[in-house]
DNA sequence: CAATCGTGGAT
DNA sequence: TATCCAAGATT
């Protein structure tokens, strides 16, 4: 029990023992978790953790389930070419994730005999492999007394103590908090019931406060602003960019498909050509991002697309028996081969409008992802 | 530190 | 429809 200064207020110190408890008869069961007790492989915890970052666990379990199938083991990850890790990651965003997810496999398999180093900072050393992630490993593939702070476990802990600093800077008190609190014992778990708890109970509107283990000792609770928690400067607005696509198809029906730079907005990614979808193009003046010189039709409309920091809107040209080399880090490729590349969303959308303009909608249709 | 880097679902 | 934002890392 200790004195809040900020309103007089006693308060009891949240445990861990109660979230626990709680997380004991609460827990997700979810595709990369062992059964209660045991402790998941570091290959499916890691795998897991890679692809959660920034994405939802919805989002994230049919990959996963893929991914675990195609390749079993972390050899079997860092044996594959870098296409085929991009071409299966396609749909999943942040790219980056996947060229760092194969180098990452490829070191510990060739580096470390195919483990895993089991402490945070053998982990943190890894690509990709950034605070959050070396706890969350640590923790729940080791054991580790180590702290996973991520999106959840800030939410959460700037309720329960009441940090009203705005985030980023709010951080080293959301983190020393949370390290304070790991416990000896069952420190994944612990890890994992903070995730659960932030994303069952503890959620970022209307959080389920009657539920919750720690209602009691919550600060942010007994002062009425938990809703108003965690507090974030407010976000800059979204400009709106234009770029223009290039849809040719060959005689035979095959099109031309391109991969992208290894670096930057789509990284390493294949899908139709395009003008630079950073900078700002005047669908006027497009004409000079063309791959080749042919009878490029502007189609009808636009095609848009929301990323995180910009909207992209695009323009499609569309050629059609066209007999011409693909150019340097260019292909021609079947319908067929387009779904087996795997073209990020964003491409995709272009892609099909250029189909449905040309062949119908039905055209456009198959190029939708079949499930496995 | 601030900007960059995807996507889809919820509200 | 617009906004938020989810198991963040990298530069």
């Amino acid at each position: 029990m200790t004195l809040d200064q900020r309103n007089g207020n006693f308060v009891t110190a949240p445990s861990a023992a109660d979230l626990l408890a709680w997380y004991d008869r609460h827990r997700r069961s979810l595709p990369w978790r062992a059964p209660a007790g045991e402790r998941p492989a570091p290959y499916r915890v890691w795998l897991s953790e890679i692809m959660l970052q920034q994405t939802t666990v919805a989002a994230v379990a049919g990959y996963f389930v893929d991914f675990i199938r195609r390749w079993p083991s972390v050899e079997d990850l860092a044996a594959a070419p870098t296409e085929e890790v991009m071409s299966a990651w396609a749909g999943l965003g942040y790219y980056a994730r996947a060229r760092n997810l194969h180098a990452c496999a490829k070191v510990v398999a060739e580096e470390f005999d195919g483990r895993f180093p089991d402490t945070e900072q053998g982990l943190r050393a890894l690509p990709g492999i950034g605070p959050y992630t070396a706890g969350a490993i640590a923790a729940i593939a080791f054991d580790r007394r180590a702290a996973a702070v991520d999106g959840n476990v800030e939410r959460v802990m700037s309720r329960v103590f009441r940090v009203e600093t705005p985030m980023p800077q709010g951080k080293p008190e959301i983190r020393a908090r949370t390290e304070a609190l790991v416990p000896e014992d069952r420190p994944g778990d612990f890890a994992q019931a903070l995730m659960d708890l932030g994303a069952t109970i503890c959620t970022p509107r209307k959080p389920a406060c009657a539920l919750c283990p720690w209602m009691e000792p919550c600060q942010g609770r007994a002062a009425g602003v938990v809703e108003t928690l965690p507090r974030k400067a407010p976000k800059a607005e979204r400009p709106v960019k234009r770029a223009a696509v290039f849809w040719a198809e060959a005689p035979d029906g095959s099109v031309l498909l391109a991969r992208r730079p290894p670096k930057g907005l789509l990284g390493g990614t294949e899908g139709p050509w395009s003008s630079e979808l950073t900078s700002d193009t005047d669908p006027a003046e497009a004409l000079v991002h063309a791959p080749f010189p042919a009878d490029w039709a502007r189609l009808a409309g636009t095609v848009e697309h929301g990323f995180t920091h910009f909207t992209l809107q695009m323009t499609v040209f569309a050629a059609t028996g066209v007999a011409a080399e693909a150019p340097a880090g260019a292909r021609w490729a079947t319908l067929d081969e387009l779904k087996e590349a795997g073209l990020p969303t964003a491409l995709m959308k272009p892609a099909a409008h250029a189909l449905a303009a040309l062949h119908g909608p039905a055209a456009a249709k198959r190029l939708r992802k079949r499930p496995k």
